[in-house]
DNA sequence: GTTTTGACTAGGT
DNA sequence: CACCTAGCCAAAA
C-alpha cells in the first residue's frame, strides 16, 4: 500500500490500465505507462504490479487484475531476483495460449505468433514494425 | 530520519 | 552487439 494519495491514483490507474489487455495477449510496462500518461515511470508500473494484493478483498487484486500479461518491453519476464516468481507468470501465460520459451534460464515471450503484443503491434525491439496510432485504438505514443 | 533497490526503457558509447 | 546513463518514484533496508 502506497504511502501518498498521490502514489495510489497512480496505482489505481495503473491496475485499470492492465485490466484492459485482452486475453491471450501480452504489453510491455512501458505501454501501461504511457497510458496512463506517466510515459518515463515504467518502474512505477512494475512497482504497482509487484505491490498487487492477493487478498480479493481488495477493489484490485490477483483475481482481476491480469498482471502476468505485463512484460518487458524485450518480451522478457523479469523478475531478476525471483526466477520462482518469473516460472509462475510464465505458466500463466502459458495457461492462456501465450508461448514462452525458456533460454538459458531466462524467460521470454514468443511475440511472432497470434499471442503477441496487444496492441498488435508494439515496440521495434519486438514486433518490429511501427506503434498504433489513433486510429486502431490506443493513443500511442513511443 | 537517509540511502539503496527495483516486475523498466530509450538513447548513447 | 554489449554495456552504460539518466530518469522516475515508491518500498524496503
Amino acid at each position: 500500500m502506497p504511502h501518498s494519495d498521490e502514489a495510489t491514483a497512480f496505482f489505481v490507474a495503473v491496475y485499470e490500465a492492465v485490466q484492459e489487455i485482452p486475453y491471450g495477449k501480452v504489453t510491455s510496462y512501458g505501454h501501461i505507462a504511457h497510458l496512463i500518461g506517466k510515459p518515463q515511470c515504467p518502474r512505477q508500473v512494475g512497482q504497482a504490479l509487484k505491490h498487487l494484493p492477493a487478498d480479493p478483498a481488495n477493489t484490485f487484486h490477483h483475481g482481476n487484475v491480469p498482471w502476468q500479461r505485463v512484460i518487458a518491453a524485450s518480451g522478457v519476464i523479469p523478475r531478476r531476483d525471483n526466477p520462482s516468481g518469473a516460472a509462475r507468470h510464465a505458466q500463466a501465460l502459458r495457461g492462456e495460449g501465450v508461448v514462452v520459451t525458456t533460454t538459458g534460464g531466462g524467460l521470454h515471450v514468443d511475440l511472432s505468433g497470434e499471442h503477441g503484443w496487444f496492441p498488435n503491434v508494439l515496440p521495434s525491439k519486438g514486433g518490429g514494425g511501427d506503434w498504433v496510432n489513433e486510429e486502431t485504438m490506443f493513443p500511442v505514443l513511443f
